[in-house]
DNA sequence: CTGTTAGCGCCTTCAG
DNA sequence: CTGAAGGCGCTAACAG
């Protein structure tokens, strides 16, 4: 594998020039500057990154951290970040936890042994305190996930009130007996969508039954659990709203499970807008959002960061929209 | 940040000692070693792996070349990689090449610049010599596809006798005029799905039908188009076989679009089985490809390759199984 | 068991 | 516009 020294010889120069060649610094003449392409295209030399990596202290790789990288909500939104990283000469490291917080810590952990120029967590399991922490120290933007009231670089839609506009879309649709399946509690995003849930009711005047609220964990069969809860009352929903659409195919399984229609019968609304949205019958309606450009936003924020880590950190929040489908049909009359 | 120098003078040894305790290379003593722990705790300390990887000529990475990271049926690949990987040490880039031959051949080129050890190739769009070519200077495998008859590390299953498989459980329920919907024809394991199929007519005394047989680009659209074209026909056929799960959902969407039942009027088989095919309606028999095993079989070769890049090139081939779900019904009784 | 020393390949002042 | 020389932080002989 041919070096720098080695095209420095064959050019009859010395290193600092082609060194000055291969970064395109202007100040080498055109003459000498051809005799050292040809002399690295006779080697064909490339550049050893290492080497570069060591003497800039910098690795141009950027770590994306996400619990589970077969999730599809997960890869459009790497696919963004791959976008505008690859557009910077930015590599990026793969680091999927499992759902695993130590995996999480050790990967974040790749700045600090300087394999990575910045990290993008893309779940948050660690505590608030510690990111926090982090971030003070490393260049580290939050994707999809926030920290309330944070000093931090995040990049999310509005939760709140993207529920509220389905509550508003479902009761323009006559619904005024709307069941809510939240994604974990415990978790910002899924508190958001319940609060967008509930003061959708208030502001239409609809009274809050908990009885319609039950909680899941984004899956499948929790969706399906949750829903059959949901149809086993006294007076069940004319509509639900699960916080994603994973819960969603679980309850349109559990209604026609129970041999009633979607939307005939109980209308149903997603979040997200996954692939399988569009496949599922009826296709879903679903909050859509912008996947691919929270990527692109939040790479290029962290890139900011990682230039300039005095920036200014910022929550920035991006537009989502009710992407109007089959599972709610059209106006109710009762 | 802390380096190696500053923990051995806190520590009062040399570096030489520090980077021993760092490796855990037995010959040092007890006492020593804690006093080093110590003061590496103590500064909070992290080697600098820029440095390792330039004097150990290495970068503890390998890169993963696909197609499309927003395709499931790779992010299983993916995680089967991403395990093995994680269990050496190693780190896993994504070569997201947005189906671009020219991204592919950049990505591993990132070899030759040692910004990686070793390259999987989970898709193939460069020509069969280049790859040939490239796998004899780099550690290389190829995962799912393959180069017939080449000297080359790749890992797949066997498309040709498990499309026979397909064939054989259809004939098995009583169908005699089977569609085939192939992928695209320059793709080599689309060829073999398309053999498995033919040899499988073959065995079972059927005759081939130019007509029952269309070319999809395995998107759900050409899944859907191909199905209507085996619809229009004077005599459709009673059961359609895609040659994969998106292709065989755009052909029940077909099939249910002109009125009929899934299985009931027509039967579909789908190949992949990817998460989607148990969530569509009727849930997809279809042929289930080991992909987190072929993910984890790659990498492990990968890494003897690494190791020791003489190893003997080998052509693994991982069991399918077919798995029956809803989309074939019962036997047939006409 | 421990210390000394010479690089890994490149970039970047500093002179000329 | 070009060259010489000093590291970036670490590991691996080689001595002791």
């Amino acid at each position: 594998m041919a070096k720098m020294i080695d095209v420095a010889k064959l050019a009859g120069v010395s290193v600092a020039t082609v060194s000055r060649v291969l970064a395109g610094s202007g100040k080498v003449s055109k003459n000498t500057k051809e005799k050292v392409e040809r002399a690295m295209k006779e080697l064909n030399y490339k550049p050893n990154k290492l080497a570069r990596n060591l003497r800039k202290l910098e690795s141009k790789t950027i770590v994306v951290v996400i619990p589970d990288i077969s999730n599809p909500f997960f890869t459009d939104v790497i696919r963004g970040i791959q976008q505008v990283a690859q557009q910077h000469d930015y590599y990026v490291l793969l680091g999927d936890t499992g759902n695993d917080v130590k995996a999480e810590l050790d990967f974040i952990d790749l700045i600090k042994e300087r394999a990575a120029d910045g990290v993008i967590l893309v779940t948050a399991r660690t505590s608030p305190e510690k990111i926090l922490e982090i971030a003070q120290e490393v260049p580290l933007v939050v994707a999809c996930e926030y920290i309330k009231g944070a000093h931090l670089s995040m990049v999310t839609i509005d939760n709140v009130s993207s529920s509220q506009k389905v509550v508003d879309h479902l009761v323009s649709l006559g619904h005024r007996r709307i069941g809510f399946i939240s994604g974990p509690l415990n978790v910002i995003i899924s508190r958001d969508r319940l609060k967008g849930y509930v003061s959708g009711l208030k502001k239409h005047g609809l009274e809050q039954d908990s009885s319609l609220i039950q909680e899941g964990d984004f899956t499948i069969s929790s969706g399906f659990e949750s829903a059959n809860r949901l149809l086993d009352l006294a007076e069940p929903p004319t509509a639900v709203f699960a916080s994603n659409d994973e819960m969603a195919i679980g309850t349109i399984k559990a209604i026609k499970n129970r041999g009633f229609q979607v939307p005939g019968d109980i209308a149903v609304v997603g979040f997200d807008d996954i692939q399988i949205a569009t496949v599922i019958e009826p296709a879903l309606t679903t909050v859509s959002q912008p996947k691919f450009e929270i990527g692109r936003c939040t790479m290029e924020i962290l890139l900011e960061l990682i230039q300039n880590p005095s920036t200014r950190q910022e929550h920035v929040v991006l537009p989502e929209h009710l992407v109007i489908r089959e599972s709610c049909g059209y106006p109710l009359v009762r």
